[in-house]
RNA sequence: GCCGAGAUGGCGGAAUUGGUAGACGCAUACGACUCAAAAUCGUACGGAGAAAUCCAUGGGAGUUCGAUUCUCCCUCUCGGCACCA
């Protein structure tokens, strides 16, 4: 495209951008270094991924920005750290490798070569001499070595769950590289697929990685200033809800063992738990047998075996719980039966005569011998042995941790509700006889809601449990099914919910003791939460999808909040309350789709059919009893139930009294117009109408139990997911749900938790270009970390870099690399094959800049502490949840490891709005619309690119290019360059102009342009202007403001160029002023007009107030709020000269003619505002 | 569905704590300069109307002397998350 651009103007870019940028370098004027002297400024772009197709238009903007403020900081005086650096490592270097059978080392050199020449020609401030590169062995030592850390600390550990793996890369990722099921690089559908893998365990710092969002500084701002969108972003990530987590005892309908409890010393079956216990295996369909033991006081050993032997059946289905010294007797009588049973749990057993803490000695001590076959008793009770163990009797429990290794059982230890174990509800002890299932749930205030559970089909109970389910064929056959889809396939939440009930199988809710059903379904995630729901689904969607599909019940324990009538129904207060149960029916015309309606005729309100539910009359037939009294049909068929139930407090007129109504909604359908009439009385109250669904919301009054009604129906929305108030909920009926989540709890025996959305980071690739993972596999010792003096393991040049698939990268295959001598045993090993992710070199990039050579130190703590943490970080805002979150991961680590100052890597966080192309689509090689940095500095100079980019608009907004426009910025810089001419002359010495001359463009000379007589050449005018200028550039910088603040530089020009000169000084605050944007344009004028050094090392102005206060004001006048005049008035005119003057103004008096002022409101220096009547 | 950001002339956008809506730039029209063109400079530039004046910041209400700005509801656009219990 071919823009009009003045030929003549003598500014030419070509000439002075190169000329300058060579003396910049030649200078080294913007090596930096530490300086204790000088404040410090850390200025941050997120380092790019060098392509092979380079830089287009849009990747500068973000390096512009710092660049301005990286040179504004440096005027401020400060030690300012502006580097940059190559993120290289990852899959387009390495695919095209593949593609062309070259080793990315030679494609990466290249592309980061042709990358700093495209940024250098625009005229960056960076210090070269600190440049990173993530694929140089230097660098990615330290990566190395930060691996090792992590693994060290336990934070790096090995996995072979599934994860999601992609086909076509051939790779596992993380759950930040999945975009709605697809892998975000190539857009193939992901899969899971067990692999052996490298994962950090990032979850371990999710509550910190939330928690430092919001950190306050003592200030009371937040110390993380960053956009508050990027924030929330990462807030969703981490997934952080809290809730209660539940225990629901699974009771089998199959395999039902039989339980014998033995008392100890002194008991009895009516003492401590036993009555308890006995109560609640039998609620579960066991067979309990509680023998009383002869001579508790004084026993006998052999005495109460015997009695134990004789008086209790003891199979292969006996379950053995003995308590106490009737640990000793179920011991003893095994041995002696010598029989298989089916389990034996032993609550705060004895083990030898010294076991408990009383030393006196007691009779039993000799009565009984204290030898045990603890090999022969596990073998007996099929090694499911369990040792209960107060936590409150220590003394005791060390014998009963030893007798647990001895029995190789398992030992629990739990607080006892009384001292061993001697309430008369134990509940651990029921918990340990009993399978249970623990479930995850925000909203435990529903629990006496629950109709169902649903367990993952991954959760580990359902395999344990399969030998038990009555339909293990179906149940199996789900399970494949659900491994084979996809994770696309499983979590589209629109799909049709699937699952499968475990016959045989149902599980106790523990508010309310009922059984409920037990299903799997895949629209539970295994690896969310404890894999397992607690289904509601009167106030849950999910819920309700699948009890809808499957025929599962529904049971309200939410009422909605109370609806509060008005008019004629307005509660009072002061009267009694009738609480009732009432029907609210719907009633379906016989052919049409028109539903009754009724209109009151005391105060023309309309509403559905109501009337109370007398005692326990079932609620069908009282609402068919209601319909059939209120409008006669009788001939009708129940449809449904219409969504949840409904509160209503409100005063009925007709029976004179404050009612608090309990609502269900009911839909019938009549067959047929049968109407058996109705009673005069009802006829005086209300008349009968047929209305659609959509009409009858008009008319319906919001406020009222109908409008509820109705919506429900026509958005057939069944379930209230709100808080409200509990019905149905035993001792917790009445009470707000939303205040006793935790109460209700605790009283189930619950515990209030967090869970988090956030997965571990999945560090394994199973690529070649990526750095090696420096761990060693030997089969003596087992994973062997490599010595931090060994790093950093280089990666090893291959002949094909073809990915495997196999979990091994094409490392696998470099015989020499791979086969090494464990560095412990010195014994032959392997390397680890699989690479890190992309992410893992960009996770701390920062951090080098500081001390980029350092041999012996990531950083020296000296130069960290110095530099650290960055000021400003601009980049893109795609790299809210991967990139920002994985740094700030490891930023965190290296602080708790001592690495690091500071438990934050970045201070403030700007996001860059992309520059789409001039079509309004992404800039892409597929479209077409991309555009060339190189050709638009060609044809316009750098300093009009980045002018172009700053004014383009908002910087966080997304803009699209538009070459034409660009024409403005470059006009602007002519302009000032013609305002060097009106510097006068005498304060510059000819040299330098005619120094300026010969540099241009051209040879025409320049006709200089008639001026307008200036309206004012005042030094005073100029200066106005200028320190107004000052003040408004500076601010926009410190916010950000580009744009604005490029419009403010033009309105200054324009402003100037009416003056007819201004002096060498006034001219070179603005040139000060421009240096940030345009550094090659603002360093020629700057050396120009005499300077022998830099302007961008000259100082940033500051801006005099006395100079901009203005001493005339504009008021403006305004009548009932409509501006009517203006005046212009000195500034410090007071309140009632401005009234005077506004009043006295013809265009205001017009407006004020005839009609009284009502009121007048003065706003000093800005206006009057007259209000007439 | 949930969370976040946004919607202002032909176009990109501006507007301090609510106080003259449309700064600045692009495009357009006219004029000056020129043989001419370009460039440059000047003038105009939201809509209706001859004018007075009226209407205009996605739509609708509200608070206020006064709303682009504050509150509520709705529509649309963009971004993030999404069967997360």
């Amino acid at each position: 495209m071919i823009i009009p651009m003045n030929k003549d103007a003598k500014y030419d870019p070509a000439k002075i951008e190169l000329k300058w940028q060579k003396k910049w370098t030649k200078d080294k004027l913007y090596q930096t270094k530490e300086d204790s002297k000088k404040e410090k400024f850390f200025v941050l772009d997120m380092f790019p991924y060098p392509s092979g197709e380079g830089l287009h238009v849009g990747h500068p903007k973000g390096y512009i920005a710092t660049d301005i403020i990286s040179r504004f900081q440096r005027m401020h005086g400060k030690s300012v750290l502006h580097p940059m650096g190559f993120d290289a490592f990852g899959l387009p270097a390495e695919n095209y490798a593949i593609k062309t059978k070259t080793n990315p080392i030679d494609s990466v050199t290249k592309n980061v070569q042709r990358y700093k020449e495209q940024l250098e020609i625009l005229g960056f401030d960076y210090d070269w001499s600190r440049e990173v590169n993530t694929t140089d062995p230097a660098y990615y030592k330290w990566t190395q070595w930060i691996f090792l850390q992590l693994y060290k600390k336990g934070l790096a550990y090995e996995s072979f769950e599934p994860i999601n793996w992609c086909p076509v890369d051939k790779t596992g990722l993380a759950n930040e590289d999945v975009e709605n099921g697809r892998c975000e690089r190539c857009g193939a559908l992901v899969e899971k697929k067990p692999m052996r893998q490298w994962v950090l365990k990032i979850t371990d710092y999710a509550d910190r990685l939330l928690a430092d969002l919001d950190t306050k500084k003592p200030n009371g701002d937040t110390f993380l200033d960053w956009p508050h969108s990027i924030k929330e972003a990462q807030r969703n990530w981490i997934g952080k809800s809290e809730g209660a987590e539940i225990e629901f005892t699974l009771k089998m309908a199959n395999n039902k063992p039989r339980f014998v409890l033995i008392h100890g010393y002194k008991g009895s079956p009516e003492q401590d738990f036993f009555p308890w216990l006995k109560k609640e295996l039998e609620k579960r369909g066991h067979e309990v047998q509680v023998p009383a033991l002869p001579n508790p006081e004084n026993p006998k050993e052999s005495e109460q075996v015997d009695y134990v032997i004789n008086n209790c059946t003891i199979d292969e289905n006996t379950v053995i719980v003995a308590h106490s010294l009737g640990g000793v007797v179920a011991q003893k009588a095994l041995m002696k039966l010598n029989k298989q049973i089916s389990g034996l749990v032993l609550v705060g057993t004895a083990i030898t005569p010294g076991f408990s803490k009383e030393s006196k000695s007691r009779l039993f001590h000799k009565n009984f011998t204290w030898d045990f076959d603890y090999v022969r008793i596990n073998k007996l009770a099929q090694g499911r042995v369990a040792i209960l163990s107060d936590t409150k009797e220590i003394h005791r429990g060390a014998f009963l941790k030893d007798m647990a290794g001895k029995l190789s059982g398992a030992f629990i230890e739990t607080p006892a509700v009384k001292e061993h174990f001697t309430a008369s509800e134990e509940p651990a002890i029921l918990k340990c006889v009993t399978p249970t299932v623990s479930v995850f749930t925000t909203r435990p205030d529903t629990i006496f809601g629950v109709t169902y559970i649903v367990l993952a089909p991954e959760h580990p109970w359902v395999s344990e449990l399969l030998s038990q389910i009555e339909n293990k064929a179906e149940v199996e056959a789900y399970i494949a099914q659900a491994k084979l889809a996809t994770e696309i396939e499983r979590t589209d939440a629109k799909k049709e919910k699937t699952g499968v009930e475990l016959k045989g199988i149902r599980a106790i809710n523990p508010a309310n003791s009922e059984e409920v059903p037990v299903w799997i379904a895949d629209y539970v995630l295994a690896d969310y939460g404890t894999g397992v729901v607690m289904a509601v689904p009167a106030h849950d969607e999910r819920d309700f999808a699948f009890a809808k599909k499957f025929g599962l019940p529904t049971k309200h324990v939410v009422m909605e909040p109370i609806t509060v009538m008005s008019g004629i129904t307005t509660f009072r207060p002061d009267e009694p309350i009738v609480y009732r149960n009432v029907i609210r029916a719907v009633v379906k015309h016989w052919s049409e789709d028109k539903y009754l309606v009724l209109t009151w005729k005391d105060d023309g309100r309309k509403s559905f059919i109501s009337g109370g539910i007398e005692g326990d009359e079932d609620t069908i037939v009282a609402a068919k009893r209601e319909i059939e009294e209120e409008t006669g049909y009788t001939d009708l068929d129940f449809i449904s139930y219409i969504g949840g139930k409904v509160r209503a407090r409100f005063y009925a007129p007709i029976k004179n009294q404050n009612r608090e109504d309990l609502q269900q909604g009911i839909l019938f359908q009549l067959k047929s117009n049968k109407n058996v009439g109705i009673s005069e009385a009802e006829q005086k109250i209300h008349a009968i109408e047929w209305m659609s669904l959509e009409d009858a919301r008009k008319v319906m009054d919001p406020t009222l139990v109908d409008f509820i009604t109705v919506n429900r129906l026509i958005a057939n929305n069944q379930t209230y997911t709100g808080e409200g108030v509990l019905c149905d909920s035993g001792s917790f009926t009445g009470k707000d749900s939303g205040l006793i989540k935790k109460d209700i709890t605790l009283s189930v025996g619950g515990q209030w938790v967090s869970k988090y959305k956030l997965r571990d980071w999945v560090f394994s690739r199973q690529r070649y270009w990526g750095e090696p993972i420096p761990l060693i596999h030997c089969k003596k010792c087992g994973v062997v970390p490599v010595p931090e003096k060994d790093l950093p393991v280089k990666l090893p040049k291959v002949k094909s870099y073809e990915p495997t698939g196999t979990g091994e990268s094409p490392l696998a295959d470099i015989h020499k690399w791979v086969n090494v001598k464990c560095p412990k045993c010195k014994s032959p090993a392997k390397r680890e094959t699989n690479t890190m992710p992309q992410w893992a070199g960009s996770s701390w990039y920062y951090l080098r800049y500081m001390d980029p050579k350092n041999k012996n130190a990531l950083v020296d703590p000296k130069k960290e502490k110095y530099w650290a943490p960055v000021d400003m970080y601009v980049g893109g805002a795609e790299h809210a949840t991967r990139h920002l979150i994985y740094a700030r991961f490891w930023h965190k680590f290296l602080y708790d490891i001592g690495t690091v100052s500071t438990t934050e890597p970045f201070i403030k966080l700007q996001h860059v709005g992309l520059i789409m192309g001039e079509d309004g689509r992404k800039m892409s090689k597929r479209f077409g619309n991309v555009v060339n940095p190189d050709d638009i500095v060609k044809a316009y100079g750098a300093d009009t690119m980045r002018l172009y980019e700053m004014f383009m608009g908002p910087f966080d907004q997304q803009i699209a290019w538009s070459t034409s426009s660009m024409v403005g910025v470059r006009r602007f810089i002519e302009k000032v360059w013609r305002l060097r001419e009106t510097v006068s002359k005498k304060e510059v010495s000819q040299d330098t102009l005619s120094e300026l001359a010969s540099s241009a463009a051209g040879s025409q000379s320049p006709a200089l342009l008639p001026k307008r007589p200036s309206n004012s050449s005042s030094s005073e005018t100029v200066n106005r202007i200028l320190h107004k200028t000052i003040k408004k550039v500076t601010a926009d910088i410190n916010t950000m403001s580009f744009n604005t603040a490029v419009s403010t530089l033009m309105i200054a020009v324009n402003e100037l160029e009416k003056i007819e000169s201004i002096t060498r000084d006034q001219f070179e605050l603005l040139l000060k002023l421009l240096a940030p944007f345009a550094p090659h344009a603002a360093e020629e004028l700057w050396y120009s007009v005499g300077n022998k050094t830099s302007v961008h090392i000259s100082s940033w102005p500051v801006h005099d107030e006395s100079l901009i206060v203005e001493t005339e004001v504009n008021i403006i006048v305004q009548v009932n709020g409509k501006v009517r005049a203006s005046f212009k008035v000195e500034v410090n005119t007071n309140d009632s000269e401005l009234e005077a003057r506004a009043k006295d103004i013809p265009e205001v008096k017009k407006w004020l003619d005839g009609r009284l002022v009502k009121k007048v409101i003065v706003v000093k220096g800005k206006l009057v505002s007259i209000v007439v009547v």
